[in-house]
DNA sequence: CTATCGCAGAATACCACATAAAGGA
DNA sequence: CATCCTTTATGTGGTATTCTGCGAT
C-alpha cells in the first residue's frame, strides 16, 4: 500500500489479530482492529463471540471506529473524518447523517455498507465537455439508471459479474480471505494478458474442479459481457478504467463516457481521467455504483477496488435518489478532463531533464554544471528559486 | 462462418531524480 | 516538544512497446 501523500491522512491500521491485513472492523468487546478474515474467524467461533458489537472502520482515514454513516455517501466515518469531509461544502453538509448501527452477525453476506477503498479530493475533476450542458428528462435517467439499482437490474449484474459463484468460491478458499482472492484474481488476469492469451479469466482458478465446466462459465460471461457492454452504451455510460502509472501504483480511472446514442449511432465519447488524488474527499457512492454495475473493468482497475465480495446497495429512499442525483449534476458540472499537476515543481524538472527515447537519462557532468549555471541565472533574474509545488 | 492479417488508436512501461513525508536520533 | 538527519515513496513527461478493436481478405 502506497504511503498517503499530502494532507490525505495515515496509514491504514493493521489487524490486531493478524498484524498483517488492513482492519476493517472494530470489535467494541474485545477493543480490537479487525480484518474481515480475522473478524469472521474470532467471531464465527461461537455464540457470545457472535454477539459481539462490531462497527466498521472509518472508510477515509482507516484508522478509527466509524461513528456515523453518511447515508449520502454510504460511507462509514469516524468523528474527525466527518467534520473534516462535511464541512468542506454546502452540498457536504446537507449530507444525511446516522449513528452508525453495529455490525449484527458476521461480516459475510452482510448489506452495508460496502467495504471499499477511499478516494480523497473532490470527484472526478476535468471537463471535457464543452460549455454546459442541458439537463434534461434523458440525462436524468440517465443519472437515476446508474445511480440507483433497483432489485432487478442488482440480479442482472450480479450474474453478470458472477458474484454468486464467485464469492462462494471465496468461501471455498482455504484462506478465507475475499481480499487476497481478488488479489489473485486480478495477479492472475495481469498473466493472462498476454497477447497469445487473449481470454480474460473471469471465473477464477482457483476455483478448481470441472474444467469444462469453466470453460462453459467463461462464454456465458463474455456473451453476458458483450451484452452488458451494449446495454452501458445505449444508456450512454459506460467505463473502463486503467492505472495510470503502474510503476508507482498510482490507479487513475478512465472514465469513458460514451454519448447517448441517437437514432442508433454513436456520437463519439469523452474521456476522463480521474486519480485517486482527484477522486471525491466524500467516499463517492455513485461512483461505486458504477464500478459496481457496470463491466468488469480491465486490468489495473480491479485492483483498485479489490475488497470483499461486491454487495448491491440495499434501499434507496427518495431522499437518497434526490440526493444521488444532484450530487451527480453538482459532479457533471464540475468535471475538469485536463490533467492535473500536483507538483508544478516536478512538471518544471521533468521537462527539462535530459532524455533518451523519452526515458529520463542520466545527467552527465557537464549537464548539470549548465543546469545549475542556468538556475543560478534564473534566480539571479527572477530572484525565485525553485518551481514552488501546489 | 471462421481464421488470419494489418492497421490505428489507446494503454502502458520505462527512465532519473527532486521532493514530500515519515521515522529515528 | 522541537529540530535535524536519513530513508522511502511519489510524481513528473516523452517515447517505445504492447494491447485491443475492427475491417478486409
Amino acid at each position: 500500500m502506497k504511503r498517503n501523500s499530502g494532507d490525505g491522512g495515515g496509514r491504514a491500521r493493521t489487524c490486531d489479530s493478524c498484524q498483517s491485513a488492513a482492519c476493517r472492523v472494530y470489535c467494541r468487546a474485545d477493543s480490537a482492529y479487525l480484518c474481515v478474515g480475522c473478524d469472521s474467524c474470532i467471531h464465527a467461533a461461537n455464540w457470545v463471540a457472535s454477539r459481539h458489537e462490531r462497527v466498521w472502520v472509518c472508510e477515509a482515514c482507516e484508522s478509527a471506529a466509524a461513528t456515523i454513516t453518511c447515508k449520502a455517501d454510504a460511507a462509514a466515518l469516524c468523528a474527525a473524518c466527518d467534520a473534516d469531509i462535511h464541512s468542506a461544502n454546502p452540498l457536504a453538509r446537507r449530507h444525511h447523517r446516522v449513528p452508525i448501527l453495529p455490525i449484527p452477525g458476521h461480516l459475510f453476506g452482510m448489506s452495508q455498507p460496502v467495504i471499499r477503498p477511499v478516494y480523497h479530493g473532490d470527484d472526478v475533476s476535468g471537463d471535457g465537455f464543452a460549455g454546459e450542458e442541458e439537463v434534461g428528462p434523458q440525462v436524468e435517467d440517465e443519472a437515476a439508471s446508474w445511480l440507483l439499482l433497483n432489485p432487478g437490474k442488482s440480479k442482472e449484474v450480479d450474474d453478470y459479474l458472477d458474484l454468486v459463484e464467485y464469492n462462494s468460491c471465496g468461501e471455498n478458499n482455504n484462506n478465507n480471505n475475499p481480499y487476497q482472492d481478488h488479489h489473485q484474481y486480478s495477479h492472475q488476469q495481469k498473466q493472462n494478458n498476454g497477447k497469445n492469451d487473449r481470454s480474460d479469466r473471469v471465473v477464477p482458478v482457483q476455483c478448481g474442479g470441472n474444467e469444462h465446466l469453466q470453460q462453459l462459465q467463461q462464454q456465458q460471461l463474455l456473451q453476458q459481457q458483450k451484452d452488458m457492454e451494449y446495454d452501458g452504451s445505449k444508456s450512454g455510460f459506460s467505463y473502463t478504467g486503467s492505472p495510470s502509472h503502474s510503476e508507482s501504483g498510482n490507479a487513475a480511472l478512465l472514465f469513458f463516457f460514451k454519448s447517448m446514442e441517437h437514432d442508433g449511432n454513436f456520437y463519439g465519447y469523452q474521456q476522463v481521467s480521474l486519480s485517486p488524488m482527484e477522486a471525491s474527499i466524500v467516499p463517492d457512492s455513485t461512483r461505486t455504483d458504477i464500478s459496481k454495475s457496470h463491466t468488469r473493468p480491465p486490468r489495473g482497475t480491479i485492483e483498485l477496488f479489490s475488497g470483499p465480495p461486491l454487495q448491491m446497495p440495499h434501499q434507496f429512499t427518495p431522499l437518497d435518489r434526490e440526493a444521488s442525483v444532484l450530487r451527480y449534476r453538482e459532479k457533471k458540472k464540475t468535471r475538469k478532463f485536463q490533467k492535473t499537476i500536483r507538483y508544478a515543481s516536478r512538471k518544471a524538472y521533468a521537462e527539462t531533464r535530459p532524455r533518451i527515447k523519452g526515458r529520463f537519462a542520466k545527467r552527465t557532468d557537464v549537464e548539470f554544471e549548465v543546469d545549475q549555471m542556468f538556475n543560478a541565472t534564473d534566480m539571479a533574474e527572477s530572484g525565485y528559486g525553485i518551481v514552488p509545488s501546489l
